[in-house]
DNA sequence: CTTGTTTGTGAGTGCACACTTACAAACATG
DNA sequence: CATGTTTGTAAGTGTGCACTCACAAACAAG
């Protein structure tokens, strides 16, 4: 036994998040995975249920990842106003999504909830976050409602390109955007 | 001949956008849009250069139709603040997608954007878009990002189906966001 | 009617991939 | 050392799907 079972699913699922980001659910084969866990295909279907259990699991893991960040990063707000707590959250998710993993996975999920399992799994991601954002910032519903607005607006402009595009109408749409 | 080759590829293409719509592009096999138009298979990779071509000029089909919507809402505006004029045109964006194909068809495109020519043909969809709505409405820049991010942050909401969430989280996030 | 062009299909072909099974090696326990 | 359990894999199996090709029917023009 080099390692146990369940520091390997850790691994596994923390590769999982980067590689379904690039091609998504469909286009990724398990193969995929397990080579860049290093270890067989054989021993992922052994770890999980088959590739929709890796992927539900993996959802798991990388909205964990979101939570954490945005909770450590409204420890380091500024003052105790709705505005600065959901400014330093604002800032810690820019910085988490930097290598954009995460939020590739993100948009990877939501293209994939016709299958509901994962539908699932999205809702329960993105309520965690926002019932800690509306209750940790005290912010109130339009405000909690514009937060995830921009933040999905990062998801277009990140899919799109668009901080390479250097016309005036993608540099409105990423104006003021944290360092994408 | 029952049907001009043209006439045939407009058909096709607004069943591809509500075919694709559903499952994405992978895992929606051309099969299934051919069944859906009524033709054989074959005679759709004869139309179109493969299943990427296909879902290529799908995508242009989807904006084309969205940046329409949007013109004739302008018209119907009430005033010529950019305030009405935006507000118009959000609504009739609204109602365009009460049927859910074209939102859920630009939430498939963004998910395979590692396809350069998919990526190449959002980019195109949303300069038209997002020129059309700067320039008609005479909006600020800033205005501009709020109207797509709202829209984009409407792609969520109908994919993780919040609109059937009673749960307070979910009721902040569809607030005031026009007929879902 | 003959010849040519366009519209349309049925029947393949080859490959990628989800998942299984049989087997082996490492470790634990008595 | 013997027996059992857990970690790990190599080598299949079956199926679904992108794409092709040979062929047919409708229409046009002479």
């Amino acid at each position: 036994m080099r390692s146990t079972a369940e520091a390997r699913r850790v691994t596994v699922l923390n590769t999982a998040v980067s590689v379904f980001a690039r091609a998504g659910f469909h286009a990724t084969p398990v193969t995929a995975v397990a080579a860049a866990a290093g270890i067989s295909e054989a021993y992922v279907f052994r770890l999980f249920s088959g590739k929709l259990g890796l992927f539900v699991a993996a959802a798991g893991a990388c909205f964990d990842r979101i939570a954490a960040a945005i909770e450590a990063g409204a420890e380091r707000a500024g003052g105790d106003s709705p505005e600065e707590i959901l400014d330093a959250m604002g800032g810690a998710y820019a910085e988490l999504i930097a290598d954009r993993d995460l939020l590739l996975f993100q948009v990877q999920a939501q293209a994939v909830t016709d299958i509901p399992e994962i539908a699932e799994a999205v809702r329960a991601g993105y309520r965690r976050v926002a019932t800690f954002v509306q209750s940790r910032a005290g912010a109130s519903d339009a405000q909690v409602q514009q937060f995830f607005a921009y933040g999905q607006l990062c998801h277009l402009i990140v899919t799109a390109g668009l901080e390479q595009v250097p016309e005036p109408w993608a540099r409105a749409l990423t104006a003021g955007i944290r360092h994408p």
